[in-house]
DNA sequence: TGGCTATTTGAGACTAAGTCTCAGTTGCAG
DNA sequence: CTGCAACTGAGACTTAGTCTCAAATAGCCA
């Protein structure tokens, strides 16, 4: 069974787990979300199903997105910029991100022992940690190739939109 | 001379060195945001001044905290919630936030491996970091004492609004 | 000590992202 | 099939923040 079929079927189990319904609408979309598999946000989701002429209302999307969230399917996370994204998380897999502020790209990394080092520090702190979110803002090798300067702080959250806007 | 006062200087300082003005309503921002130094959002600060009777317009506090972060007294970081949190960054000491999705309270720590080892990471990617972000979401000591249990991730944003809002 | 002018301010319109409401539709258990 | 709880879409609403523009003011200069 391929992959997005297997996962639809994951989505459909914790629907009905729940007392959930399987409907047109939330079908269209786990299918959507889980072919393309990356980093996106609800507007660019409403956009894609627009283009597909698939009726899905805005709502729906995000109800549709909360519940994938719940199922543990989908991750919610911020990339810098004032809107939330989200990403297939397929199984269970947790990594950060690296954000190039120029270029917008996206960079994924899992260290275990930058998260061993954190656990030290809840356990320092008796602190009982549930997740976590880090972002490294900076620039990419390409960007910095082509002479890219680093941004002060303050301007990474504009620049990285503008970037954003870019490679749409 | 005391602290409020010589960092007062020191942003009049930035203003006079970018060629702004030093008006009554931003000294007053500044008085406020360096006495009381810690986490805060920009509607704290308004409701804040409304009651020291200090006029002053959302435009312009959205407006001066801009210019602090500038300054580089003041960093702006998320902290779990919808919207922006500010802090008065003495020192340029950096340091990232554990916070209680029970009682909404922050924690903050410094960990100079953990530091290391991020750019240890951001090498190995020929990334060129400019800042980061870091928050470890999650139960603090005293919750878990009162038996509190571990929010489930898709949780935890809402929860932290309602501590924060019952903080006030 | 004014006067001049570029900068700043406040009121409120506007925007972006997301949530909520409610009337009409649909999935699905019996 | 039928009934009804769950779901959907349209659009009103909310929240956080930005923008506009006319009126006010800081601070340079005579
Ligand atoms: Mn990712
Ligand atoms: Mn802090
Ligand atoms: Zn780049
Ligand atoms: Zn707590």
């Amino acid at each position: 069974m391929p992959i997005v079929q297997r996962e639809i079927h994951r989505f459909q189990n914790f629907l009905v787990a729940q007392g959930l319904k399987i409907t047109n609408e939330r079908t269209a979309l786990v299918r959507e979300i889980f072919s393309t598999h990356y980093h996106f946000d609800a507007d660019e989701l409403l956009f894609k199903m627009k283009e597909k002429s698939v009726k899905i209302s805005r709502a729906t999307i995000y109800r549709t997105l909360e519940l994938l969230v719940r199922s543990g399917l989908v991750r919610r996370v911020h990339l810098g910029e004032d809107h939330y994204h989200y990403e297939y998380v397929s199984g269970n897999s947790h990594h950060d991100h690296l954000i190039c502020t120029t270029c917008g790209s996206v960079i994924e990394f899992h260290d275990p022992s930058l998260e061993a080092r954190q656990l030290e520090i809840c356990e320092r702190k008796k602190f009982t940690p549930t997740f976590h979110n880090l972002q490294i803002l900076g620039i990419c090798d390409a960007c910095r190739r082509k002479g890219e300067q680093p941004a002060s702080p303050d301007r990474v959250q504009m620049i990285t939109e503008d970037a954003m806007q870019l490679r749409k």
